[in-house]
DNA sequence: ATGGTGCCTGAAACCGGTTTCTGTTAACCG
DNA sequence: CGGTTAACAGAAACCGGTTTCAGGCACCAT
């Protein structure tokens, strides 16, 4: 028992019937008589007979698997990605694909590879080229994750720029502050790209000039640490505060700042992006931004499972989420103020 | 042209020649004329026709895929994990499929499905029941990683115990320490439990009476600082060490522990396990034992690959990778000592 | 001229399912 | 009682590849 060399056609045989009958039994569909059924079924039980899902996907001509590329994975972002993601595949009984392409040479290729085992695929905002992700999608439904592609291309993001524009306006207003850093690489995705923009436009409105340049690292905690470094090496060129791309790069700067000696926010401002679990647990609590990350991978799912049983409907728009913009200690406040969301 | 919809048949009828000369043509095999190769390769190339992976891995029976199972995703260690085990797979050509069981109830069910669309899974320790894997077992090759699973199951992990062991005797005898706490969940996973052996073995190596319970928590940065907090509440009882079972909780608990003024290692000794990028950027630096996670993986991917490759052969023997330990000053030390191998 | 040997080629079977289409049977109706 | 219809079963085609097997042909040695 539990053998899955069985197939089909020996159930039949076994059963004394066809193998569209079956088939019949074994999916619910048809009429089967009483009588017929029993027979199947207990031919099924009794040999542990489960079909292939190779041979039913052919004939399906779907997959049942949805992909999920990323450029690397770091940090609880991305496995909250992977988690929501997950949480509306799995139901759908469609298995998940992944795939980190590392920004390889050949990642397009890899891409266009992995399209050939699904029925869908989520890509991350910056991971591949344009010109690959329109490929792409005219082989399968296809959405970027956080970020933009192509027109054509659907996609879910949260309002990054407006929001990180909240977050800076906070410090230079409420807080008077002058000499901010942007610690974040916004060639390294779109997400990013936004948020450098929003960090600026907050200067231009208040008629301030903008840095030149972000401080250009990775996204993790060590990349904080190592900014922080860079930043208060010489303390005549030291910012009043430290606006991170994300909360690791933040908790990593945080860390490194009281490494230092300095007091946060007495001495420099830092703050984050994403609003992780930590940011609300270290001292002082880290002001951020709150996006649902876990949404917005579960609502890139559905879009493109419904694309897939919907075939030739049109692209779906593409899908903006809100944030909340969460004031704590490391801004200068006092305690833990009233948040609001940017959303429009 | 890239139209995904041309068949080999479709090939061939425009080629003017079987089906069989370009499946041959398309992989290489058995000997075609140089004229007929011309003809093929040059309707191939105009269509676009790339073979069906569905109808080629109904023929081979083959999937071309890896399953990477875990209980939930959480921090580095598992982000490092997925990578190591992609590393391997990618060049293989198959595809990495991965499924969080949340150690939902129908975790076991979930496995078995994901078990009939891939060619081999690793799971890791403790994310289903050792019946289950047995069941998983007898369908595909497995093997258990990170932590170990009944006999006839391969497994890969690391010397969990005797690492566990010498960090502890060095708190207490290379530091006179008493009074140490160990963090973690031993029934979360056999790595845990393992390490929560070394630490008890230690105290009993020296006629000391080791705690009778470790304090349970999961294993994130969050779940270290509220460690942090429970510990540090009561003076009284504070101890003067906290060994965590992994590098994200002691992160968590130095956090916590500076958090609430604490001087560390003067006031209180922290420990943690894995060597994660962040343990050696923290002020002060995390003493810690260093495990190979990426090549734990990489390694468990080879086996399968191999398995996978040659049916019949008989299950290979369970693996363990050496560590090393690395003392660093959290643990009390000046400066970052000598550091040595404690496997075999 | 004959038989043997290798190299190519294509028809057909196969992988393991689903689905269409045809045919049988029984029930129902006037 | 004849005719229509609905319910059911099975043969065969299909999904898109690979592989076996038999045959055709050129070349070589006898």
């Amino acid at each position: 028992m539990g053998n899955s060399r069985v197939t089909v056609r020996e159930i039949a045989r076994l059963a004394g019937v066809s193998v569209a009958t079956v088939s019949r039994v074994s999916n619910g569909t048809g009429q089967v008589s009483e009588e017929m059924r029993r027979r199947v079924l207990e031919a099924i039980e009794q040999h542990g007979y489960r079909p292939d899902h190779l041979g039913r996907a052919l004939a399906a001509r779907r997959h049942g698997a949805l992909g999920l590329v990323f450029p690397g994975l770091s940090g609880p972002y991305f496995t909250e990605l992977i988690q929501g993601f997950e949480s509306e595949a799995v139901p759908a009984r469609a298995s998940v694909h992944i795939l980190c392409t590392h920004l390889r040479e050949d990642s397009d290729d890899q891409v266009l590879e992995m399209a050939r085992r699904v029925d869908g695929v989520a890509v991350i905002g910056g991971t591949i080229s344009d010109p690959a992700l329109l490929r792409l999608a005219e082989m399968v439904p296809v959405v970027v994750l956080a970020g933009r592609g192509p027109e054509t291309v659907p996609s879910v993001s949260v309002d990054n720029e407006p929001a990180m524009t909240r977050l800076t306006r906070h410090l230079l207003v409420d807080h008077g502050l002058r000499r901010l850093s942007f610690v974040g690489n916004p060639d390294g995705s779109p997400d990013i790209s936004d948020r450098w923009a929003g960090f600026r436009a907050a200067h231009r409105e208040l008629d301030l000039t903008p840095p030149a340049e972000p401080l250009r690292v990775a996204m993790q905690q060590p990349d904080g640490v190592l900014a922080a470094e860079q930043l208060f090496r010489d303390p005549a060129t030291a910012p009043q505060a430290v606006v991170c791309a994300n909360d690791e790069i933040a908790l990593g700067a945080l860390v490194g700042a009281l490494g230092r000696g300095l007091r946060v926010p007495e001495d420099v401002v830092i703050t984050g992006f994403d609003d992780a679990p930590m940011a609300a647990l270290v001292s002082p609590p880290l002001t951020t931004v709150r996006q649902p990350v876990r949404d917005l991978a579960a609502e890139a799912a559905r879009l493109i499972l419904a694309a897939v049983d919907a075939p030739g409907a049109p692209a779906p728009d593409s899908i903006v989420l809100p944030t909340d913009f969460v004031v704590r200690r490391s801004c200068g406040c006092p305690a833990e103020a009233p948040t609001g969301g940017t959303g429009k």
